[in-house]
DNA sequence: ATTTTGACCGTGC
DNA sequence: CGCACGGCCAAAA
């Protein structure tokens, strides 16, 4: 089993995504900026597409803007949105501002 | 150690 | 609104 290195910042990175609420939605900006490494977006993307793990809900991070970013299968991602109450406009999510999700959030 | 690769972001046209 | 370009970062080759 290859597994990350602890401390390694896709550690830290998918520890944050297990954190965002269901619901809920993070950029991938807000994650980089919660593990740590506010401009390392990139990279967040990156270990995003290495993160196959069904314990963390990948599906969740979204891109700025409230746009709705990449995915393996974008269908999937839209679908597994508006399971969780998440209103999914045509590549936007028009409730983006209300159900953003940040440390600094009460939940 | 160096190069390539991305589920990106912001700006400009 | 859409597309092109540059910049940015860590992981993988």
């Amino acid at each position: 089993m290859s597994a990350p290195a602890p401390g390694s910042f896709e550690t830290r990175v998918l520890h944050v995504v297990r954190r965002i609420p269901r619901g809920r939605v993070a950029t991938y900006g807000d994650v980089a900026t919660m593990a740590g490494r506010p401009r390392a977006w990139r990279a967040v993307g990156t270990i995003m597409r290495t993160c196959r793990s069904p314990s963390v809900p990948c599906h969740r991070v979204v891109a700025a803007g409230g746009r709705l970013g990449g995915y393996s299968d974008p269908l999937r991602k839209r679908r597994l949105l508006q399971d969780e109450g998440v209103v999914v406009g045509p590549t936007t999510l028009p409730q983006f501002a209300a159900i953003r999700w940040t440390t600094l959030d009460t939940s």
